[in-house]
Formats: structure tokens, C-alpha cells, sequence
DNA sequence: CTCAAGCCTGGAGTACACTCCAGGGTCAAG
DNA sequence: CTTGACCCTGGAGTGTACTCCAGGCTTGAG
């Protein structure tokens, strides 16, 4: 699979791929031309990649939890305590939000006027 | 309240607040000597602000919702269509977030040798 | 053989959200 | 009336995540 095909598979612009291989977020074995080819995988993985960011993890964020499963000797205990602080990262975030939302739709309930945080200007 | 004031109330950066203040995301009267002075509501409206921040949302989003509140003419269907719409956007968040972390505990259910996105590194 | 389309590298440029700094005014305490 | 803590402005610098570009190979169609 060239750049070009990947691209389009996953909406991302060639440059975002470089970059991402740049960075270690990704890998590509090479032709004889010195192309780059990627395995099916790539647009699955990107595709994580991808929603975990429009979630909030940084690039830094997800590279952190990947070299555990490159390497296949490590992917016991160690990947598995790996996934789970995850998890609760996500849940973490999760109830971030739904405290956000809940203050909002609170905001929504009550009668606006007496909305005590009008003075400076309140985000909706 | 001056700026020192708020910035160790909120644990921001006088710096920040500056910023923000240009951004239009936070408003201040001057004292005849030219210094900030901040309502006390400041405080909430700023926690608010960094909540919504380090959900994901940027600085231009929380901005868009804000004029509505600081017209107390347009408090009516506006602004609760603006909530609404707050809202919604939280729910995409929590459902996003709740669908990566459902794919990570599938990882973690099953074995990890038949994980499909092991070649080019599983995002933990 | 030519030509467009696609790939390569390295480096510069961009947007966001700050952070730091220089140069200078203000104010309360001693 | 000086000293130190605090404030001001404007502008430059930082880190993240790309995006764009120049200059130059490679490949497949006509």
C-alpha cells in the first residue's frame, strides 16, 4: 500500500503520514524505489490513532503506550496494566465531561437571571 | 481583585489571564492606576473555561458560546439553543470516548496474539 | 520517448495556546 | 524616599501538530 492509497483510505494528507513515521507513530517497510509501503493494518491503526486524538490524547500521549506492543515478549502483564491505565484515562475524561455537561444542563434548568457566573461572561 | 490575585486563585498565569483577556474570553475593569480588577465570579467562570479546555475543547469553541450570556437581551431561546447544542457536542465526546474504550477492553478480553493492528503498533 | 501523476527528502511556514522578557509605572512599608 | 512586590505593554520565543514547498527521482499511459 503506497502513501498516496493510505492517504485517501484514512483522509489524511501524505504530509500527516510522513510526519506520524517521523515521529515513530508509525512504520513502513520500504521498496526498492524507496517508497514506502504499509501493511492493511495501517488504516486501523490510524484510525485509532486519529480518535484518540480528536479525544484529547496527545500524539506524546499515544506514543507512550506502544512500544508494549511491538514487542511481543512484553504483551502480558505489562501491556495489560498498559490498556487499563488507559481505561482509566478514558473514564477519567469521561466523567470530566459528564460533569460538564452536567453543570450545563443545569445552567439550562434554572432561570438564567440568577446564573452567577454572568458577570465576566459565561461559555456555553 | 487584581490579576495576582485571581492567578493564584485559579492557579493560572498572570500571563494566561492577559491572553485571555486579548482573546476576549475574560473581561476587566481598570482601577485609575491602569491595573485589572476582576468581579469575584471571575474564579468560577475560569474553572469553567478549563474544564471545557482539557476536555478538548479549544479556546475558539468556548468562545462561540459566549456572547449570548453577555447580552441578557438575547437569554432566552438563544442561549438555550446554544446550551443545547453544548450539550449535544459533550454527548459526541462521551460517546466517542466510551466507543475507544469499549475497542480497548475488547484488547484486553481477548488474546493478544489475534490482535489485527499489531504490525504497525497498537496504540495502548 | 514524453508527460503527468506520484513518490522522495529537507526545511520553512502556520495555528493554537501560551510563556518569557524588557522597559517602565504604582504602591505600601520601613 | 527608597526598596520590593506588584502591575502595565508590546513583542519575541516555545511546543504541538501539522502543512507547504523546492528540487528531484519513478512509474505507467499514450
Amino acid at each position: 500500500m503506497q502513501i498516496g492509497e493510505l492517504a485517501s483510505a484514512t483522509g489524511l494528507s501524505r504530509d500527516a503520514l510522513r510526519f506520524y513515521e517521523q515521529r515513530g507513530l508509525l512504520t513502513a517497510r520500504r521498496r526498492a524505489n524507496g517508497y514506502r509501503d504499509y501493511p492493511p493494518e495501517a488504516v486501523e491503526w490510524l484510525c485509532y490513532l486519529r480518535t484518540a486524538q480528536s479525544l484529547g490524547f496527545t500524539l506524546a500521549e499515544i506514543e507512550a503506550g506502544m512500544p508494549l506492543l511491538a514487542d511481543p515478549a512484553s504483551a502480558g502483564a505489562e501491556l495489560r496494566a498498559a490498556l487499563e491505565r488507559k481505561l482509566a484515562d478514558i473514564d477519567a475524561r469521561i466523567a470530566g465531561l459528564a460533569q460538564l455537561r452536567a453543570g450545563l444542563a443545569q445552567h439550562l434548568a434554572e432561570r438564567l437571571d440568577t446564573c452567577p457566573l454572568r458577570q465576566p461572561g459565561l461559555a456555553v
